[in-house]
DNA sequence: ATGAGTGCAAACCGTTTGCAATCGG
DNA sequence: CCGATTGCAAACGGTTTGCACTCAT
């Protein structure tokens, strides 16, 4: 997680402009405990900026991702949702019940890929693990 | 992966009917060497029984699924695929070129959950890895 | 015979695109 | 000022649903 300045830092440096829109959806991600679906991001959003778009929203993603600041998080119900990321390789940790998410920042599977690449013959490029369970608030009831 | 009579006798278990289409379907599935699109299926399905429809794809993919004999693979382009899965917990190896795909049939990951779910307080009740890379063939060209 | 299963067409929903108006640098 | 960015409306593609007909048992 980052702070908004830090974001807007990288966001210019690639020479896109720091619209009112745009700030919206950084604004509404930064403040996202799970990720949210471009819907939701909609509509968090236009509490920081009351005109913003579904449309905008989608094409800012789409930057969002290409640059690595937001990647795609599989839900349960086959939609996904975004949410910031921390650079380089992380796994979430999605709760079932109120979709709260963890990063993961390590990543532990270096050995189980190695078996699993001599098993196999793959050469393996990459992976996508998605763990769930029951945030620590939603096992309490 | 199973033979057909297997397939179809679990499938008569649960008290559904074995029809023309369904068995299309099946067979399709038995003879994919990766995971197809509702819209693949339909198109190789249509090779066993020519009227088979989109709908009933979807509508029976939708009790494989449920039964636990086959599962979504999340693809490269956001599309997702079906592939029959063996009984139990499996994971994928899909290679980016051709999407051939292996079954990863041990799974080596609970030391690695039981740590996650004591650095976040999570109680861990599934996970979703996926692999990618190269298959021994594509690695040659 | 009879209810489960089917295909068609239409509805539906999330996403993408064309375009004229607008905004940021 | 000028091109990047925006929102709207319409197009789009995949998925689901309503319905009358058909098939497996």
């Amino acid at each position: 997680m980052t702070d908004f300045d830090t974001l807007a830092g990288q966001w210019r440096a690639e020479g896109h402009k720091l619209t009112q829109p745009r700030r919206a959806i950084l604004k509404t991600l930064l403040a996202a405990a799970r990720p949210l679906s471009p819907a939701e991001i909609l509509e968090r959003g236009q509490t920081f900026y009351a005109d913003l778009g579904l449309v905008t929203v989608y094409r800012t993603l789409e930057i969002l991702e290409a640059m690595g600041l937001a990647r795609p998080v599989h839900l349960a119900d086959g939609c996904h949702g975004y949410a910031l990321s921390t650079p380089g390789h992380t796994h979430h940790v999605v709760c079932d019940r109120c979709h709260a998410v963890v990063e993961i920042v390590g990543c532990a599977l270096g050995d189980f890929l190695d078996s699993v690449a001599e098993r196999t013959g793959y050469t393996i490029t990459g992976h996508w693990l998605e763990i769930s369970g029951l945030c620590p608030e939603c096992q309490q009831k």
